[in-house]
DNA sequence: CAAACAGTTTAGCCTTGGCTAACAATTATC
DNA sequence: GATAATTGTTAGCCAAGGCTAAACTGTTTG
């Protein structure tokens, strides 16, 4: 147990910042963030195989490890692992596909991708710094922010 | 080189979603992403060290483990990295001690943190989903972004 | 003041996600 | 159609960030 000692009720001097949160909750905010994590990337593989499909017609190796700046041996490697996570489908050297399972992830991952990206350029953000910083954020935003983002980008463009 | 053949010059069929960007600015993107993720651990833990002595009087390595989630053998694991790193100073069964560099790491993180928080309620997220989002959304957000997230913060307030 | 307990550290393990280098297959080119 | 170039795979390395179990230190308390 412990939080260590819970002597000085309130804040000690008049510091800046909010109050630490009870601890049960702050380990929470944590866990989900270590959570985000672990999906994080595959959702991003997924996600841009799913482009490149849509928009080039096929997925291959080469080209996601150009666009993710890393070496074709990560991107096979991880594609074995998308494989045994049933996300994709692939015959050696050939091009890759979805599975299902796979599209359905790749179309929410872009779905919300898109949210935030016209979120933050309603916000005032310009076009490649939003995109720069969807990039990152998309993982970490919850359904119900999501939500708010989107009827403020509609509010904002009407 | 080729981001493979470069025919289908526009986007194929009517499908949704905006266009791929460019390789290098995609490549970016995700650089950027796996950039932050490098630090972002780090932040996290100075930032959290920094709370604990502005509220608590102190930071020990079982408050850490125990607002992160973690066990305390990755507290002092990481302990070690954060001192190499030369961001807290520590002896051994003692509480720690954030560095100057480290102070300064923890100021800015903490300031940016409210910076995304408060933008979150001021949006319209119930406080306990803004705490979660904004956690895992500090690290990504830049610069920029932030100064527009704080304007935007200040108006809806006045 | 000795024993029990709480806190800390160390050792050793595991998975992820990078890398390079060497090799294999496919595709393009002469 | 042989050879060169491109693309894909495998093997083996590394660091980070988790974990458990065991050993050690410091503090509290009977």
């Amino acid at each position: 147990m412990s939080d260590h000692q819970q002597r000085r009720t309130s804040s000690p001097s008049g510091h800046s910042g909010d109050a630490l949160p009870p601890v049960e909750q702050h380990a929470q905010q944590y866990e989900t963030v270590r959570n985000a994590h672990e999906t994080e990337l595959i959702e991003d593989y997924v996600e841009l195989i799913g482009d490149l499909i849509r928009h080039r017609g096929e997925a291959r190796a080469a080209d996601i490890a150009n666009r993710m700046a890393v070496s074709q041996a990560t991107v096979s490697k991880m594609i074995r692992r998308l494989n045994e996570l049933g996300l994709v489908t692939s015959k050696p050297y050939r091009s890759l596909f979805l599975t299902e399972e796979g599209q359905k992830m790749a179309e929410t991952s872009r779905a919300r991708h898109d949210i935030v990206l016209h979120f933050l350029r309603a916000l005032g953000v310009d076009d490649s710094t939003a995109r720069i910083d969807a990039e990152g954020m998309e993982h970490h935003v919850s359904d119900k922010t999501l939500t708010i983002m989107q009827r403020f980008t509609e509010q904002q463009i009407k």
